[in-house]
DNA sequence: ATCAAGTCTGAAACTTGTTCTACATTATCC
DNA sequence: GGATAATGTAGAACAAGTTTCAGACTTGAT
């Protein structure tokens, strides 16, 4: 049985997800702080398996039942630790933009940058991005708030002028399912550092192809 | 714990996976058929979460121990139907090769049929795919074996004359990351139908790019 | 200050994947 | 055919995610 219909009256994330959930009081965002903290240190250890429920309690200092009202399943507390991993490296990414001539190689310049912070903590994006995958329909709000944040990260590094087109936005959700699907190949050790490098510069040649039809 | 180092004299999979494993016995191999076919029938009810070790002994007559001998765990027992069940659509696909003129055109076109088997057995997809994109390393010679396949359905449908160059393989990796990225959008609810078919239509179009820059 | 509603805690219970054990059955080799 | 190793069985035991519950603590409104 999984955790389907949950969330009476949840805290809900802070970060302007859904349409107003109670906000919350300043020691339940220390909790819901020092829970992501440590499932982001306990992940960072050993990945997806090392993120235990009860160990995530203890080591935030809450009740289990506390953290199942916070998160209502593992999953969905390690996308909410995604979503909070990503938030960092957006305002990171941010800071220098990416130097290449076309959007294309921007864009394969910011992912190879988000790839090699993966890389300096792999138990952690093994735990995070596991679980982004693995999420079933009742984590799907979640897991669509990271979605966005990908899709602005990709389309800030493209660096358009105007507004995407229909076709560009095509190519940025091709390049998303890319960028998943290679990270789990690299994380299970079913593809090297290079080959994830070579898979995102060729789906990055599909922002040229858009591009290129313009002309 | 997750089953790391198992298979101390498993009987493994028949069809040509690994050096040799001692060729099964005739009761053997039907009780490993039982097995596949039990984990596809209770995968086609509810999905992944429906598949439960105990059941799927229990339908298939077999020890709960013995299931463990021939399939380490339940990833690698959805793993190995997935296998199954792709042989079948590989067969059933080389009886009408796609029609269009394209290489992108019939690569698009046999996904898409593809697609619509699964649509048919929603569940299925789910457990089979769910399975595929959490299987951790322990599990990787088999996922292996699932990537290949589908990297030769896909070769199939392009129906190249010569052998495939390099960029043409990376386009193939490129377009099953994407397929199967799409897949676990469409399974959890994210993406629509038709959102799955312009993403396939989209990466296809890497093929057309391959062969535009022979010219 | 006080009452009610909503939260948090600690601990036990339940579920399902996985492992282990003791014994029965089958296969293999001489 | 019989010894012996490999395989299969039943069932208990264990691990980790999830649920539940009774009671203590906060908070907000009166």
């Amino acid at each position: 049985m999984t955790a389907e219909a949950k969330a009476v009256t949840k805290p809900a994330t802070a970060t302007m997800t859904g349409p107003a959930s109670p906000p919350l009081t300043e020691r339940q965002e220390a909790r819901r702080r020092r829970i992501l903290h440590a499932s982001a240190q306990l992940a960072s250890r050993g990945g997806f398996d090392a993120v235990q429920m009860r160990e995530v309690a203890e080591l935030s200092q809450v009740a289990l039942g506390t953290l199942y009202r916070y998160f209502p399943s593992k999953v969905h507390l390690l996308v909410a630790t995604m979503q909070d991993q990503l938030q960092h490296m957006h305002s990171t990414l941010r800071k220098r933009p990416p130097a290449g001539e076309e959007p294309a190689e921007r864009v394969a310049e910011t992912l190879m940058r988000a790839f090699r912070a993966l890389q300096r903590e792999p138990h952690l994006a093994d735990a995070m991005v596991r679980a982004l995958t693995f999420a079933d329909r009742s984590v799907s709000p979640e897991v669509d708030t990271v979605s966005r944040l990908t899709t602005a990260i990709i389309l800030d590094a493209m660096g358009l002028e105007a507004p995407p087109t229909a076709e560009q936005l095509s190519a940025v959700r091709v390049i998303e399912h890319t960028w998943h699907s290679a990270l789990i190949t690299w994380l299970s050790g079913r593809a090297s550092i290079a080959q994830v490098k070579i898979d995102i510069e060729t789906v990055c040649r599909l922002i040229d192809l858009t591009a290129a039809e313009k002309a």
